[in-house]
RNA sequence: GCCCCGGUAGUGUAGUGGCCUAUCAUACGAGCCUGUCGAGCUCGUGACACGGGUUCAAAUCCCGUCCGGGGCGCCA
């Protein structure tokens, strides 16, 4: 109910909440009376109370101007030294990035807003220290290293909250898709006994009396809902990875976006992951216009056919592109980045060789598998598959892997009493967010990454 | 794991052996200014990552340490 109070009439909607007991202690301690600083253009003529940061001030004789943010917008208020010398004083005296309230009236002006606010009383409610070990509106950025380093300060800068809000459009029109399309939400655990794939560094943790890892990826625990008959499931969770890369794309923790889907193959879970970038597209494009104008980004184009081309049609590409390399093998960065520099969309590698993809990959033939990637020019945006579901076929691609099928018990056991045939992917978040951003940083894409040296903050 | 590169005021930079008691911008402090809007003007404070070495002389060259950036491999 508070949340629904007008902003106007302040006065005589404290003095009714005041004639509450039990309700003045909720005036008193949640910010009930706020205005948000996006909505002070209609409030021309009213007196409001914005709650938020002074990023700048300037004393222009006897008066003076505030430049205050919050989470929607920033707007200027006023005082004259002769309304209030006592408040004058000390507003010239306050550090940047002090948290306030402003009490005033809006009215029409001749600043970049169009409006300003003429204070009537400032209380601050956190004083902030200087100099700032980050500039929030200093015309040069600061390196990244010190932005990781001061995140909280960073992160006020609205050009990063606006990649954090497109992103949030972004997991959020991803979970309608899948909630719409009758898909379970599931929550896997993080703590496991075993890798998933083999290859993979993981990151030991002891448990109890045990050693045990982090998970790099729910690839076995969506794959049993499958035997226990979810039929269709997602999870939007971390996955750990203990690789020392040190690269722009990738991290040790990242945000797995993960599908299962029984009775399907391979192009099946290909249409709905087509689905899921043009739905997240459409919506960021629909959603965050300012965030996007903000970033000087334009919205990306998803509108036309994801194309499939086959590993062996790659390779083909590859070679044309004079790179000395055989079918059989792996796409190196170089190769990607070669031939996808021509492919700034969206399009599907498929049919990748057996060897090159992991033990849980549905043979196509001798050769081939019903794996495959997503890519946007160079990057791998998600990898997928059908997956085996026939336990013995399961079991000797285990050993042609070189692991032993006793430390997988537990998963092929789901296999021997009625496994669907299915298939899945996994979509890295912030990747996907570095694609419809066109970031040229991974981290840019993450409030708190965690790389090779950065555990705090 | 392999390879390459870098660390100069709070922030971002200039400076490749002597011209450096180290440049510039911004921030910070003091002052002036009645409408600014990247406000302006005056004055001021503030830095060569750490340790060792070479040299008459080191921010600059060498070695080590610490911290960081990037590429590759691997992957989302």
């Amino acid at each position: 109910m508070l949340l629904h109070l007008n902003t106007t009439c302040i006065d005589e909607r404290i003095h009714e909440f005041l004639a509450d007991d039990r309700i003045k202690i909720i005036v008193k301690h949640i910010v009930t009376m706020r205005n948000y600083i996006s909505e002070l253009l209609g409030l021309i003529g009213k007196d409001v109370n914005i709650y938020g940061w002074i990023q700048n001030s300037r004393i222009v004789g006897s008066l003076i101007f505030l430049e205050v943010r919050d989470v929607s917008g920033v707007t200027q208020a006023v005082l004259f030294r002769k309304s209030n010398q006592e408040l004058f004083d000390k507003l010239k005296k306050i550090n940047r990035e002090s948290v306030v309230r402003i009490s005033g009236k809006v009215v029409e002006s001749q600043s970049k807003y169009g409006i300003e606010v003429q204070i009537s009383e400032v209380e601050i409610l956190n004083e902030s220290m200087a100099p700032l070990p980050l500039g929030i509106i200093d015309p040069v950025e600061a390196d990244l290293e010190t932005r990781l380093e001061n995140r909280f300060l960073d992160l006020r800068k609205p050009s990063k909250l606006a990649i954090f809000k497109i992103q949030s459009t972004i997991s959020n029109s991803i979970r309608n898709y899948f909630i719409e399309n009758g898909f379970i939400e599931i929550h896997t655990p993080k703590i496991v006994a075993a890798a998933t794939e083999g290859g993979t560094e993981l990151f030991p943790v002891q448990y109890f009396e045990r050693k045990a890892f982090l998970s790099q990826s729910p690839q076995l625990y969506k794959e049993i809902m499958m035997s226990a008959g979810f039929d269709k499931v997602f999870e939007i969770a971390p996955a750990f990875r203990a690789e020392e890369h040190n690269t722009t794309r990738h991290l040790n923790e990242f945000t797995s976006i993960d599908i299962e889907v029984s009775f399907v193959d391979d192009e099946g879970v290909m249409r709905i992951l087509e689905d899921v970038i043009k739905v997240s597209a459409d919506s960021v494009r629909d959603k965050n216009k300012k965030e996007l104008d903000l970033l000087g980004k334009e919205p990306l184009n998803t509108n036309y056919n994801f194309k499939r081309i086959t590993y062996s049609e790659y390779i083909h590409m590859a070679k044309g592109k004079g790179f000395d390399i055989k079918d059989g093998d792996d796409l190196s960065t170089p190769i990607l980045k070669g031939v996808g520099s021509d492919l700034r969309e969206f399009y599907f590698i498929t049919r990748w060789p057996r060897d090159l993809k992991p033990f849980y990959v549905q043979p196509y033939d001798e050769k081939y598998s019903r794996g495959f990637d997503l890519q946007y020019g160079e990057l791998e945006i998600t990898s997928g598959a059908q997956r085996v579901h026939n336990p013995e076929v399961l079991i000797e691609n285990l050993k042609k892997k070189g692991l032993n099928p006793e430390s997988f018990s537990f998963y092929i056991k789901a296999f021997q009493y009625g496994m669907p045939p299915h298939a899945g992917w996994a979509i890295g978040l912030e990747r996907l967010t570095m694609v419809l951003l066109d970031l040229n940083n991974i981290r840019e894409a993450t409030l708190f990454p965690r790389d090779r040296t950065r555990l705090t903050p």
